[in-house]
DNA sequence: AGGCCCAGTTTTGCCTACAATTCCGTAGGA
DNA sequence: TCCTACGGAATTGTAGGCAAAACTGGGCCT
């Protein structure tokens, strides 16, 4: 009774990759373990080339590591290699704020506005869910204002590996009290289409999380 | 004649995405020529799975573009995303100064003044090819200094992807006379570990190329 | 004459089968 | 007992083939 019905027809190449990228991100298929091509055709029901494809794919994302002629296995990524991530990330979210501020419309910062007055909401109301959830939407409203798709695509990439972690959990939420300031300061120099001040604010932001996981680096290294 | 040496037999997978990758970025593909599956098997004498990955892999790289059933082709950039492509570069190479002067050896400095003192040589003998070539060393140094992966592979990946442009020609020498104090400035910086500095003197240094391509866009609109 | 539809060709997407390599357990000898 | 050599099993790398989708050309209808 593992994948009770498969109902699928549109098995096609992408889906697939699509398919055992969610399941990866999902902790399916946890850091370290062997994707092994021919167990994975019987879990989607579809050939190995369609396999295959995918785990060149994937591997290309960063999200698994493939040897030569030993296989595949879920990526598994260091505190130091999580640390580089996010000050890659920390320099590109930079830029799109800067970005941000040079091509706002005022649509553009009444959504950025709106977004914050909910996330405010969901912090009054300790409600931890809903505000990870508001905080990716707002940054995905920041990437969406920059016009940046070079940019916006890096930080996705970069998200996705650094994204099924133990840490990542405790990280991402961080506390609504610290974040929450950060964000508003982001916001309100964009508002003033002042492109210095919102990359700074965002890098500031982003130094947060990365502390939070240097800390970790140091305080707890017990962990893998 | 057309691949003038083929001679192979390690026609592994990754060996024959580093070869094709070679052949676009030398130009014998160019920008939206088609890629076709079968007419590069008989080129590259390996089946088509192999030519399949290769393409993946690079469409991954942004090498190439795949579109579902239609194949692929050589991605053909505009100068508008050649700017976008710059301006991460930009961003990341800040943070690469950044991190070089962090963790930079006496050494690690010695072999960056001496890169500065050849240029200088190339630059007062106007050896422009030598110029480019040591220009590609000091970047290389300056990525090793850092000890940033994750970040040297991001740069290296957008290198690529606006590499084979008309424009890049142009751009990449520069002027020496203009980047050489821009090259001794950071290698200044990175000697006092002065981070900031280090930064700001590469940002500053990646402007000047990207002012050059912005002012390709305004004044020659007749390219593609 | 111009536009539409339909069949032939080309090309991709996918699957299956075979070859090559690595891994693991085992037997033999020092 | 420990080390080494060998052989089978498991897994990946590669090749070729078949079906589906898109492009091209010609004929037909309006």
């Amino acid at each position: 009774m593992d994948t009770a019905f498969a109902m699928d027809q549109t098995s096609t190449d992408a889906s697939i990759t699509d398919r055992l990228r969610e399941d990866i991100l999902g902790g399916v298929y946890p850091p370290g373990e062997r994707l092994v091509e021919l167990q994975l055709t019987k879990q989607y029901k579809v050939g190995r080339a369609a396999i295959r494809s995918a785990i060149v794919e994937l591997d290309k994302e960063g999200l698994v590591t493939r040897e030569a002629n030993r296989g595949a296995t879920v990526r598994k990524v260091s505190v130091a290699e999580a640390v580089q991530i996010y000050e890659a990330r920390s320099a590109l979210e930079g830029l799109l704020a800067r970005h941000a501020a040079m091509n706002a419309t005022e649509q553009d910062i009444d959504q950025l506005r709106s977004i914050i007055i909910r996330m405010k909401e969901a912090a009054d109301q300790n409600d931890p869910r809903r505000y990870v959830e508001l905080n990716r939407e707002f940054h995905r409203e920041i990437r969406r204002t920059s016009r940046h798709d070079v940019t916006s695509n890096l930080v996705l990439s970069l998200r996705n590996q650094a994204a099924h972690h133990p840490y990542r959990l405790a990280v991402v939420q961080g506390r609504p009290e610290d974040s929450l300031p950060d964000h508003e300061a982001i916001v309100d120099a964009i508002g003033e289409k002042n492109a210095d001040a919102a990359e700074k604010a965002m890098v500031r932001h982003a130094s947060l999380t990365i502390d939070l996981l240097r800390q970790w680096t140091e305080g707890a290294p017990r962990l893998s």
